[in-house]
DNA sequence: TCTGGGGTCCTTTTCCTT
DNA sequence: TCTGAAGGAAAAGGACCC
């Protein structure tokens, strides 16, 4: 039979921390905010002393930071004081303003990501890639796959990677995706969790719905209001209610979910399907008052994309823009064009013609851009477009829209 | 003093063409 | 020339995830 895992690396981030920094282990840290300048600056006042052996009194404090972010993670230690993922900075500064703040390190997870990854498929090759922390593992073909439901090839992958990196990981075996996932989650952290078709009733269905991969919020709500809070009740539902209620596709994806049906295939490999670049400012700004200072940003963002497109070797045609307002309130504008397309200067082009078609009269908290419908740069280079795009018809395009608004502020 | 950044996918709306 | 229907593609928005 199918057997799927879920592996779902325990505190990520805070552990690979606690690896370069163990004397804050127990201590209520968070992760957040900015890039990560902390060890030179720690390292500077400590001549002579690795990072290990930085006093913990030396860290950076919450209380003492000031600007905008979130927490992206934050230790069990830092969870006691109710401040939590996605909580902004300030506010979790008033909750526990003596946990010690780290910048989150990208370079680092990725480093550490792509170690425990390669040990995992030099165990088990068939591996879907779930972001940074996570992966599916197709274990039903693998050696020694099938032994006790898959525990003990999940035994010998949570061992392999800690011995390797210093890192724990928990894991759920079961017959899809879906249940998989739920399963990882039962016994964290470091530990194993079987799921069979037979264990729906007393594993699954108690759990509540948001439980699911792929109820958010929104959907619980709406669940809720019709009395709707365990997968159990979920699973109670007529089908065709369902589909009535939250739409033909969505509603049989919820039945199917609750009587754990998924036939999604573990996918090893797949292709980008658009990249962007955003950036939230210190202070919300102005289209006009801060026009200068917005627009340098704008071409930033733009260059950063073309970077990342040409270094990974893809061009787009769609061009994006992505506008978050002080109210928070966000609005996005595109523009298809005929061919691909990877460089700077054009993107900014096309990038400014959404601009103009945006409504500017509010102050901005955020600015993005974004290239999609992406191909490989090889084959996009071996397309003969269409029509020879000409720069007069965009310029009428986007006019036409202008026209309609006229609060809209030709800036760009 | 609220609320990051980088994605995917789906639904609804809008626009264009026939 | 106007009007309306139909269908498809593109644009916009939003939910969700890590």
């Amino acid at each position: 039979m199918r057997r799927i895992a879920h592996l779902d690396m325990d505190a990520f981030y805070a552990s690979v921390e606690l690896l370069r920094y163990p004397q804050l282990k127990g201590m209520p840290v968070v992760i957040g905010g900015g890039r990560r300048q902390a060890d030179d600056a720690l390292l500077e006042r400590h001549e002579g002393l690795a990072l290990n052996q930085i006093p913990v009194a030396d860290f950076p404090l919450l209380r003492d930071y000031t600007g905008r972010g979130v927490i992206t993670t934050a230790t069990y230690a830092a969870r006691q004081f109710g401040v939590g993922s996605a909580m902004g900075l300030m506010k979790a500064a008033k909750l526990c303003p003596q946990a010690v703040l780290l910048p989150v390190d990208f370079a680092q997870y990725r480093h550490y990501s792509q170690r425990f990854k390669a040990i995992i498929t030099g165990m088990a090759p068939l591996m879907e890639n779930r972001g940074v922390d996570e992966v599916y593992i197709d274990f039903t073909d693998v050696p020694g796959g099938q032994r006790q439901g898959g525990r003990s090839l999940a035994r010998l992958i949570q061992k392999t990677i800690f011995d390797d990196t210093g890192l724990t990981c928990s894991v759920g075996v079961a017959p899809n995706k879906l249940l998989a996932k739920m399963a990882s989650e039962f016994n964290k952290p470091n530990g194993v969790a079987i799921v069979g078709e037979s264990d729906l009733e007393s594993m699954i269905w108690p759990l509540a719905c948001r439980k699911i991969n792929g109820i958010g919020p929104k959907a619980d709500e709406k669940l809720k209001s019709h009395g709707i809070e365990t997968i159990g009740q979920l699973a109670a539902r007529e089908l065709q209610w369902l589909m009535d209620t939250f739409g033909q596709r969505t509603g049989a994806w919820l039945h199917d979910a609750a009587w754990g049906r998924d036939d999604r295939p573990v996918v090893t490999e797949s292709e980008p399907v658009s990249m962007s670049r955003e950036t939230t400012f210190e202070r919300d700004l102005h289209a006009v008052r801060d026009k200068a200072e917005l627009g340098g940003i704008f071409t930033r963002l733009c260059e950063q994309v073309a970077t990342d497109l040409q270094r990974k070797g893809y061009a787009g045609k769609t061009i994006g823009i992505k506008l978050r307002f002080d109210d928070f309130r966000s609005v996005t504008r595109d523009i298809t064009i005929d061919c691909y397309t990877a460089d700077a200067a054009e993107i900014r082009r096309l990038a400014g013609l959404c601009l103009k078609r945006a409504p500017l009269h509010k102050r901005l908290r955020l600015l993005g851009v974004r290239v999609g419908t992406l191909l490989s740069a090889e084959e996009a280079a071996n397309l003969v477009p269409k029509m020879a795009p000409g720069p007069v018809e965009y310029a009428s395009a986007a006019s036409k829209t202008i026209a309609k608004d006229p609060l809209t502020l030709d800036l760009f």
